[in-house]
DNA sequence: ATTAATGTTCAGAA
DNA sequence: TTTCTGAACATTAA
């Protein structure tokens, strides 16, 4: 689920748990499918129990915390996955535990995941290409220069929405956000990359960091279902700007004369204003 | 009671 | 090489 902006946002709330030593992995008792199973596990256990976390990043939708020895652990949140320092909005759904040492008070990371899609592997720092994954993702959204995006998506074949969707291009756009973007940018979805002008893609590019900024600014995005929160009891608060986004059949806040459409584009919704983006 | 839908990723096929 | 399809899973709405 969470999209760049909800992966940055656990970021932070997980910042001070760096400094501190892993003491322990745990996957608690639940009758869900478990994350790790266990020749994976006895590894992973042995190559980080006593190492410290050294720095905490992003990369795309994935958290990084880097370790003391030679080794990183990557977690992907995919569609429900939640990292919290404390109170997971329930224990069945807890996925795994790092409980910590000697880290200012700090004493577990949880991996919470409701559909059981989410990822945590350990990956050596020098495999640059284990890092990326085996889809070798792009450059992160907030870094990638107008330019290079132009450059990466130009001679494509695909529609623009199904384009900014590819996490080889760039890394951190999802469904969401990419309807969102677009609108802002005036560019129909269905607008296929191989003619899409220079104008174009700098509004693409302008508008991508407006919309992910200020995303994060609120705390990303909680849905309907509430599975994304940045606490047990606290969400998110960008769906209230939300511009298009599940809002069909609402009239478009910007022209204020036409109203949200929904299509499906590789087999995901896509909204936007047939006013405001044209093809 | 089925079926479709949900913020993602990837292997395998076209 | 690029693009498309279905599956992994849990839950809710239609």
């Amino acid at each position: 689920m969470p999209e760049l902006p909800e992966v940055e946002t656990m970021r932070r709330g997980i910042l001070s748990a760096s400094g501190a030593v892993i003491s322990g992995v745990t996957r608690p008792p639940s009758p869900l499918r478990s994350i790790l199973i266990e020749p994976e596990l006895r590894n992973f256990r042995r190559r980080v129990i006593g190492r410290r976390i050294v720095t905490i990043g992003r990369l795309g939708k994935r958290i990084l915390l880097e370790l003391d020895s030679t080794d990183r652990i990557v977690i992907e949140p995919r569609m429900t996955g939640l990292v919290f320092l404390t109170d997971p909005p329930d224990r069945k759904h807890l996925r795994l535990v790092l409980e910590l040492s000697d880290g200012n008070a700090v004493e577990q990371i949880l991996f919470w995941d409701q559909r059981g899609l989410g990822v945590v592997r350990l990956v050596p720092s020098e495999d640059f290409d284990a890092l990326l994954g085996p889809a070798k993702i792009g450059p992160d959204a907030l870094v990638v220069s107008a330019e290079e995006l132009r450059l990466r998506l130009q001679s494509s074949r695909r529609a623009i929405k199904v384009a900014l969707l590819d996490q080889k291009a760039l890394a951190g756009i999802g469904n969401l956000y990419a309807s969102e973007i677009l609108h802002r940018a005036g560019v129909h979805p269905e607008k296929l990359c191989h003619r899409l002008r220079k104008d174009a893609w700098q509004r693409i590019h302008a508008e991508m960091l407006v919309v992910l900024h200020d995303a994060i600014a609120h705390q990303g995005s909680t849905l309907r279902d509430g599975t994304y929160r940045i606490a047990r009891d606290a969400a998110g608060s960008y769906q209230f700007h939300h511009r298009v986004y599940q809002r069909h059949g609402k009239p478009c806040t910007t022209c204020g004369r036409a109203e949200i459409v929904r299509i499906v584009q590789a087999q995901r919704s896509t909204f936007y204003c047939p006013k405001c983006q044209k093809k």
